[in-house]
DNA sequence: CGCAATTCCAACCAGGTAGTTGCAATTGCA
DNA sequence: TGCAATTGCAACTACCTGGTTGGAATTGCG
C-alpha cells in the first residue's frame, strides 16, 4: 500500500460539498470538483462511483455534521426556542445544508437513495425534542421540528422573500431570527400546555 | 398581419411553466418546451428573448395567478389561519409556484431580474394582512407572511422531511396542514395581543 | 533499493446544449 | 386572389458534459 487515500477522499468530499451546494446536482461539474480538490478526475469515479453517489455522500456527511454541531439541549419551551435560534445562526452563516436539502427535493423529487438512513437521523432529533419538552405527542414533536427546520432552512434559500422587510441585510436577518425564535417558543408552549391540561392555576 | 400570435405566446408560456417547474432553470430544455407547446423553437427566442427571460415571464405570471386565486380575506387571527390553510391546499395540489421560487433562490442566488416588481407584489399581500389583523406592526405583518409562505411553500419541495411523520401520505399532508393553520392562528393572536395591550379583560 | 498500489496526464468518446440561419409553407386581411 | 406577416422545418455552429482509457510518474512499505 502507499499514498494517503483517506486524505484524497476528504479533499474530494470537501470540494464536492462546495460545488453541489452552489450549483446543485445537475449544475455541478465533475471537472470543477476535481480541479478544486487538486485531485484527478478519475478518483471521483474510483471512490464514489458516479456523480449521484458523490452527492449522497456529501449530503449524508453534512447532515451528520449539523446535527452534532447543533444539538437540542436544556428543558422547556424557551430552551427549544434557543435551539431554533442556534439552528438559524448556523444556517445563515453556512447555508450549505439548507441548499443541499432543497436541491435534492427539487432535483430528485423525494426519491432519495438514503431515505431510510435519513429517517433514522431525523428520529434522533425527534427524541431530543421529546426530552426537552416531556409529555408532548411524538407526532407533535415531529411537526414542531419540521416547522423549525423549514423556517430556518428556507431563509437562506429564499432571499427574494426578504424584499418584504425593510432595513439593511443584517437588520433583516436579526429580525427574522427573533421572529423564528418567538414562533418556536410559542409553539412549544402551546404543545406543552396540551400535554398537561390545567395542572391547577399556574403561578404567572 | 396574420396568425394568432397571442395563442402562440400562451402555449409557450404554459409549456415553459411545466418544464421549469420540473427541471429548473439549468435543467430545463428549450427544445422540450417547444415540442410540448407544439410550436417551433425559434418562437421562444422571438417572443421571450432567451431562456432566462422566459423563466422570468413564467415566474411573474405564476405569482400573479396564485396571489389572485388565494386572497387574504376576513378578519381576525382565525381568518388569517384559514388563509394559511388555503395557501397550503393550493400549493399541495399544484406545487408549481413553490418549486419555481426555490429554483430561483438556488440557481440565481437572489439576483432576481425583477426584484423591484416582486417587491411590489409582496407589498400588496402585506397590505391584505394588515386589513385582516388591524393594528399590528407592518414589520410584524411582513414577518408573519414570510413565515406562512415559507411553511406552505417548503412542504411540497421538501418531501424527504415527512419521513419524520408516520401514516399514509394523505394522512401526513392532512396533519401538516392542521399544524400550519394552528401555527398561523397562534402567531396572529400573539401579534394582535401585542397591538392592543390589555383592553380590559376580554370576555373569552 | 525493489515493487506494488496509487495517482497524474492527456486525450478521447458519445451525446447533448443554447442559439442561429435560410427557405418553403401557411395564414388571413384587403 | 394577392401579399405580407408568421410559422415550420431541418440543418448547423460552437461548445460543454459525464465518464473512460492507456501509459507514465509518484509514493512509501519491506
Amino acid at each position: 500500500m502507499a499514498w494517503n487515500t483517506e486524505r484524497t477522499r476528504e479533499l474530494l468530499l470537501a470540494a464536492a460539498t462546495e460545488e453541489f451546494s452552489a450549483k446543485g446536482l445537475a449544475g455541478a461539474r465533475v471537472d470543477r470538483i476535481a480541479a478544486a480538490a487538486g485531485v484527478n478526475k478519475e478518483r471521483i469515479y474510483q471512490y464514489f462511483g458516479k456523480k449521484d453517489e458523490l452527492f449522497d455522500a456529501v449530503l449524508a456527511a453534512e447532515m451528520v455534521r449539523v446535527m452534532t454541531e447543533v444539538p437540542i439541549t436544556g428543558s422547556g419551551p424557551v430552551a427549544f426556542g434557543e435551539y431554533a435560534g442556534r439552528l438559524f445562526d448556523r444556517h445563515t452563516t453556512d447555508g450549505v445544508l439548507p441548499r443541499l436539502l432543497f436541491w435534492e427535493g427539487l432535483e430528485r423529487g423525494g426519491d432519495t437513495v438514503s431515505r431510510a438512513t435519513r429517517s433514522d437521523h431525523c428520529a434522533i432529533k425527534v427524541g431530543q425534542v421529546l426530552e426537552v419538552l416531556p409529555g408532548i405527542d411524538r407526532t407533535d414533536a415531529a411537526d414542531l421540528l419540521i416547522t423549525v427546520i423549514t423556517l430556518c432552512d428556507g431563509w437562506p434559500v429564499l432571499p427574494q422573500i426578504d424584499t418584504l422587510l425593510a432595513g439593511s441585510s443584517a437588520d433583516r436577518t436579526t429580525r427574522r431570527r427573533a421572529f423564528i425564535v418567538r414562533t418556536a417558543t410559542l409553539l412549544a408552549e402551546a404543545l406543552a400546555a396540551d400535554a398537561k391540561p390545567a395542572p391547577e392555576a399556574a403561578l404567572n
